[in-house]
Order: C-alpha cells, then structure tokens, then sequence
DNA sequence: CTGAAAGCGCTTACAG
DNA sequence: CTGAAAGCGCTTACAG
C-alpha cells in the first residue's frame, strides 16, 4: 500500500530554486515583487516538487479560513404531508453552483446538517469558533431567526438566500439576500399566455392566510400576487379583487395540483391556461385535466426542474449560477479573494439582489 | 457593524485556568492524564470564554486535515436526452448522509466540482497537494478511473460509492468500494408480487449491450438479472432465457417507460405487473397503462424516491445513511476519529460492502 | 500529574 | 529585489 508521501513544503522548494522562503512565498502571493528570471526558477521547482501551499499552514498566519459552510437537507420525505416531486431542487442545485462560484475565487464549501434548530446553532457556533469558516450562507430564514443573531454576535459575514420576508430590517444591510422574484415570474408568464391569445388565465398555488399588509409576507402569496395584479391589468371584463376568481389553492403534491384542476374546471368551465406555484402543482394540474378533457389545460410551473422537462410544459427558471455568484459577491465583493464584512455604503456590491426569473417555454 | 471579534486561544484558557498550555491541551484531548479537579477548573475556562480550538492550528500540528471531499453534480439537464424526473436524488441524498456520518465522527465534508474528468483530476490533486483532505469518496467510477490512480499515487485513502463494475481488481483491497445490490433488490419485488398472487410479471429497464460474460457487468444488467433470474425459477410453465419475454428496454425516462408500457401491453395482454428499473420508469409505466386500459399495470420503482411516494407506488429503498456509515468505516475503522490506510486483513472493517435495498410496498 | 520548549509550514514586517 | 527572523495556535516528546 502506497503511504501517504510527505508533501512538499515551501522550504524544499526555496532549496531547489536556490532562494528564500520569502521569495517563493512572493513568487506565489505577490508575483510583481519578484523579478521574471526569479519567478522562472521558483515555478519551475514548483512545477518539478507539483508543490501546492498546507492549507491548514496559510490558514493558521493569516487568519482566514478561505471557507463558507452551507446546510444540507434531506430530501426524503419521512412523514405523510406532501412536499412535492423534488422538493430539494433548487436547494441542492444552489449548493452546487455555489460550490463552483466560491471554487472561481478559491474558496471552499463546507457542509454541515442539523436536525432541529437549536442543533443547527451548535453546529454554526462550533465552525465559526473553530475558525474553520469566515462566511456562512444561510437558507430558509424565519421571521427572528436566532442563527442571524448568532452569526452577528460572532462578527462573520453571512448571506441568506431568501429574502427574511416581514422583517422591518429586510432592507438593512445588516440583512443581506439574494432572492429570485417570484412576482415577476407569475407575472411573466401570465403576460405570455395573454399575449399568444390566451384569455381564461388561471392560477394554481399554494394556501396563504389573508392579513392586511399591502406587501406579500410570504413566497406563496409572492407568486399568486403576481398572476392577480397582472391578469386584473389586462382583463377588465372582469373582477379579480376577491382574489377568488380563477385562482386555487392547495398543498404543494401532484394531488394538491389534480384537485385544483376539478375545481378550476368545474367552477370556469371556459379555462385554458393555468399558471402555477411550482412545477409539481403543474403536472397535477395537466394529468388530471387531461384526465378529465379530451385536451388537457395548458400550464406554467415554476423552478424549470427535471419534472417540466419530461413532461414538456413551460416553466420559470431561476438562474442559480447567478444566484450563487451574487451571494459570493455579497461575502467577498466584486473581486479579490477574501471574505470580509463589505461596506455597502462604500462599494458597488450591493447588499439586496433580487433575480427575475425567466420563462422556458414548451 | 460587528468586527469579527478575536477568538479565544489556548493560551487564553490556561491563564484563566491558571494551569499551563499543555494541561489544558490534555484536558482536551486525553482527559485521563489531568486530574479531576483540575479538569474542572479547565473545563469552566473553556466554557466562559467560549473557546473550541483552532483548527488551523490542529490540523497543521497533526498533519490531520480531519476533512474529506465529495465531488457535487448538477441536476439540471442541459441536453435533450431524457435523465429522469430526479436523476440527483441517490447522489444529494448520499451527500447529505454522508455529512451526517462525518460529523459523528468530527469529520468535515467538502465539496468540489468538475466540468469534466481532466478539471477532476485537477481538484482532487489540488485538494491532496494542499493537504485540505485526508480521504476521498468517489462516485459514478469508470473502467481504469484515472482518479483512482491519482489518489493511490498521494497516498490518499478513499473509496467508491458504486461498485467498480468490470475491474478485474474488483474484489481488491486496493479497490474499496460500498454499494446497494440492484440484482437482489429487484428480485425482492419480484419473489413479492409472486407471494401476492400475480403471475403474469414483466420488466421494464434500461438497455444494455449483452455479452459473454457470466456476471453482469453493469447496474442495468444487474437489476435487469435479478427480475430474470427469480421470474425464471418461479415460473416454470415459460422459458424466460432468451431475457426477452415480459421485458422491455428504453431510456431513463417518462417517455421511455410509456413506451415500454405500450410494447409490453401490446405483446403480453395478460400482463399484471411491470417491475421498473427506477422510479421514472414506473411512473411511465403506470400513466401510459391507465391511459390505455381502465385499470393501470401494477408497478415498482426504484429509489424510492419523492416521486414513488406522490404517485404511491411501491418501490426499493436504498438505506443511504447506512451506506454512508459503511463508506466513513472504511476510511476511519470501526472507530476512532483518524481517516486512515485500513488494513482491512487485520480489522473487522470489510472492504467491500453490497447493502441490500428493502421494498417499500404501496 | 504538570510545565517549559520545540516545531508544524506558512506569511509578513523589517533590514539590507 | 532578496534574506533572516518572528510568530500564528496548536500538540507532543521530554523533564521534573
């Protein structure tokens, strides 16, 4: 069995080029100090010993983890109440981009898990004390989250992707996010169907309580809010302000989606076209109206996941590549290759990023 | 803004301990040396000042990165071939049980992608050069993988989730590898539906290219052999050697299992129940039979992943968390906190491990 | 059981 | 542009 063969170290390599440590380190971290001729005999004993600096050695004197860490969640579903055909798409494909948007400034992702809250402040104190992080991605937020007042006491950037919906400090930069607007999206697509002559455009999502605020509290009310302030724009003939009309609500479950498309049908038998929350309440909608009709309805999801591909219906896509870059530049700034606290004030990067999604029709 | 406040060091415990650096190092590491009492007063510094060692600091004294790294994949298709409605879960599932398993035993998990299999061989030597790893899980192994090559020639331990299917040193010790047995699993399903009462069984799976071999020499063969086999000795009264009666072969996807759906009805009427190579396949199966018959065919999948459990069909679940567990003994032994070179002719630790998939029956 | 000291492999003021 | 030296925060033989 091979053992693991000591790595070279900077010093062997100084020997070899016949100069200081001080001048390999500058050849690496400060080329321009160091004149070309110089630099040629480093690289090359570098090249020859395939030398890469001990990460833990570089870590240890400049006091910088180079790390985030990022939570991961099961996506088996353990009790009845339904969650969808791949409730952990955009989550795990977020991870993913991440993992390469935080590689392109050489960064890596930790991953942690937790089963319950309180285990979730454990894990989150224990790798900021343990300084093996300088930056955390936070997802799923809610209202007070007691992770953001944890994080903060410990003075580590952080991001949550999500914006803290009913936060009063939503719009502080003591909050950074970065979202994707859903609004826009049902918006979008509703325009769309109207467009290509669509004019009996429904809404299929999930339930929200009713409350008296003017802004939508939550991203089920986000999406729906969406269709209605649109479809109410163009469609004067008739009278969207209940909310009621046209618009069903139910569980996120391919069930959820088939009983919202009986009741669409039966109530506006003159439907054409539904737009919904999520690519499973879509493929509910179409399987049972199809079911139910020689043609089925015509319908929209959202996420633009492997389900609406397969089943060939139109979907809003979020670009996560582009969600994970921006949550990158909140935590490093434009460029550069350190986590550090931004100055929002002072910088271009901005603290709020809220993406559009864009429509893939099929 | 909070700055990032700096953490308490060794040294600032045992001043408040008033021991010196070496006890308070013993405390933490061998308790047994250290006395009571003194534990006590060491134990209450830790606590006050809120301290967890540096990392950094360890991992550079002990030459330990105490991490290991997992390659992530995209789930969002790109091309138009069909890759199923979930072709990630196994693998973010296994990701996730995998950290799980890692923290059990103090063990950080890393992630890195790959745009291609050369970018790969870039990573892991970066990850092993710099010394942020000590263990390697691979995925989706290749005939002669040049990683493997890679990672023995750093001296790196690691192991493959997935057997190296073909290699002649697959049963090597050289080779350690963990996977789930397709075969067994669907002749579990098989010998099931038998017990129920049905008799007419077929198969619906992914094609495969035969050969002379005795031993399948893929998953696709696999599962497709344990159908054959169990449906062979059960059934008498038909000569299932040709592999081709009761069967079909398509792509991984919802269109391909309504294909075979259709071929299977359309040569065998008498035809109850389609035992699936995965859960995508079974939901092709099970929309396009409803949709030609009254009463759809009887389907298991596998993986039973979210789409099995929404359309409620039965299907064979991988124990992923086991898996994970099995994959951390092999790096780390039974116990202990070390990732190290097994020597698995002496520990009870196995090399190679084939879990069995259990049915989830619906 | 406890303490003083060396050293892991880097980076970085500082001096030349 | 280059070199000798200090020090990051740990762990660990070694001596008492």
């Amino acid at each position: 069995m091979v053992q693991r063969s000591k790595a070279p170290s900077i010093t062997q390599v100084a020997e070899l080029a016949g100069v200081s440590l001080q001048t390999v380190s500058n050849v690496l971290n400060f080329p321009d100090r160091v004149r070309p001729e110089t630099q040629k005999k480093v690289l090359a004993a570098v090249k020859t010993l395939k030398y890469s600096p001990n990460a833990a050695a570089r870590r240890l004197k400049t006091a910088q983890a180079s790390s985030i860490a990022v939570r991961l969640d099961s996506n088996s579903i353990t009790d009845g109440d339904g969650r969808g055909l791949y409730s952990g798409f955009i989550q795990d494909e977020f991870v993913y981009q991440l993992t390469v948007a935080a590689e392109n400034r050489g960064i890596r992702v930790i991953t942690y898990t937790a089963n319950n809250p309180e285990d979730e402040l454990k894990k989150i104190n224990l790798l900021c004390n343990s300084q093996d992080i300088d930056g955390l991605i936070l997802t799923s937020t809610q209202l007070n989250d007691p992770r953001i007042k944890l994080v903060n006491s410990k003075g580590v950037p952080f991001i949550t992707f999500g914006r803290p919906w009913g936060d009063d400090k939503m719009y502080s930069t003591q909050r950074p996010w970065i979202d994707v607007d859903g609004s826009f999206g049902t918006s979008l697509a509703t325009q769309k169907f109207w467009d290509s002559g669509y004019r009996n455009i429904g809404y299929a999502g999930w339930r929200f309580e009713t409350h008296k605020k003017s802004d939508p509290q939550n991203v089920n009310e986000d999406r729906f809010q969406g269709w209605l302030d649109t479809i109410s724009k163009l469609d004067k003939s008739r009278k969207y302000t209940s909310g009621r009309n046209f618009s069903a609500k139910n569980d996120e479950s391919v069930l959820g989606g088939r009983k919202m498309a009986a009741e669409l049908l039966e109530k506006f038998p003159e439907i054409e076209v539904v737009v919904c929350a999520s690519d499973t309440l879509a493929l509910g909608v179409l399987l049972e109206s199809g079911r139910l009709r020689k043609k089925p309805l015509i319908v929209s999801g959202f996420d633009n996941s492997p389900v609406s591909k397969e089943f060939n219906f139109s979907s809003l896509d979020q670009d996560l590549l582009e969600v994970a870059h921006s949550a990158i530049k909140i935590l490093m700034g434009e460029s550069g290759n350190q986590i550090r606290h931004i100055d929002f004030t002072k910088e271009s990067t901005k603290a709020h990023v809220l993406l559009r999604p864009i429509l893939i029709s099929r």
